[in-house]
DNA sequence: CCCGGAACCTGAAGGC
DNA sequence: TGCCTTCAGGTTCCGG
């Protein structure tokens, strides 16, 4: 599932091999992966564009062409890209097609269909929804303290609430707990001083660590040359139910909050 | 407005 | 072996 740190790590990967290319066309085989504007729309706007720069912000993925257009693809649960100059699709699950010029193709894969291009004008897009990028100076310890202030909702909840801090999502939000030694369960207004400042240490150790090792691969996710990140090796107790925990052995367990599943040690996490 | 649950989707995994 | 059910979870939508 990508996160901030599978985001992070395509962007780099694709900025080589796309930066300054001239898109074609682009190839819709799921119609529904286009999100806005209409189909014709969007080939007309993108037709003939250069990809000038690419960038992130929390789990979306930002091509800027030239002129004021740009272009937000959001992997959702299952979304990842392969880029290379075959002429056959990769997979069955392939839902669009970015042909570029020079013969290169970039696929968007995407077994669930879940997953979304969608194309705004300069910042009127999503993205103004978005809470701080964890890992800027914008994210403070005074900004965490702010969030975990809403009462009555579990810690867990608020690090993945988009619109309070951009790029969490199920897998960091358990290890950025378990890191700081906090019950996925507490509410917000109930963490000490001391904890909110070893949670947002936390937050970015989980996310700096996890970039570093090229993200995570765990379900459908891949790079785009094709291999696979190295993230979830390291995870302390993301899908890593009744598995003993590194540090005191006790058996991870795995509990469901707000629909999602959510793995803790309940011995080192109070 | 707030919160919880459903919908969107398919493939993998588990039960019988 | 195979069919059926359940689960996975980011985001949006809807109902109470």
């Amino acid at each position: 599932m990508p996160e901030l740190p599978e985001v992070e790590t395509i962007k780099k990967q694709l900025t080589p091999l796309l930066v300054g290319r001239r898109i074609q066309s682009v190839q819709f085989l799921w119609a529904r992966t286009l999100l806005s504007p209409s189909m014709d729309e969007f080939n007309r706007r993108v037709a003939g564009r250069v990809i000038e720069k690419l960038d992130r912000r929390g789990k979306y993925l930002i091509l800027r062409l030239d002129g004021a257009d740009v272009l937000l693809v959001h992997l959702r649960m299952t979304g990842s890209f392969l880029v290379g100059e075959d002429g056959t699709l990769p997979t069955k699950h392939t839902r669009a097609v970015v042909h570029l010029d020079g013969g290169l193709k970039m696929f968007f894969i995407d077994p669930r269909k879940f997953g979304k291009f969608q194309l705004v004008l300069g910042d009127d897009s999503p993205l103004l929804k978005l809470g701080p990028e964890p890992m800027s100076d914008a994210f403070t310890v005074r900004h965490l303290e702010a969030v975990m202030q809403s009462k009555g909702i579990p810690v867990k909840v608020l690090l993945v609430e988009q619109s309070l801090i951009a790029g969490i999502g199920n897998m960091y939000a358990d290890e950025a707990l378990y890191d700081a030694g906090i019950h996925p369960l507490r509410q917000g207004g109930s963490l000490s001083m001391p904890e909110i400042e070893r949670l947002h240490g936390s937050i970015r150790h989980v996310l700096s660590k996890a970039i570093e090792s090229g993200g995570a691969s765990v379900s459908n996710y891949f790079h785009p040359d094709g291999a696979k990140g190295k993230a979830q090796d390291g995870f302390m107790v993301a899908h890593r139910m009744d598995e003993n925990c590194f540090v005191c052995g006790e058996a991870i367990e795995r509990i469901v909050v707000r629909q999602r599943g959510t793995y803790f040690c309940p011995n080192c996490q109070r």
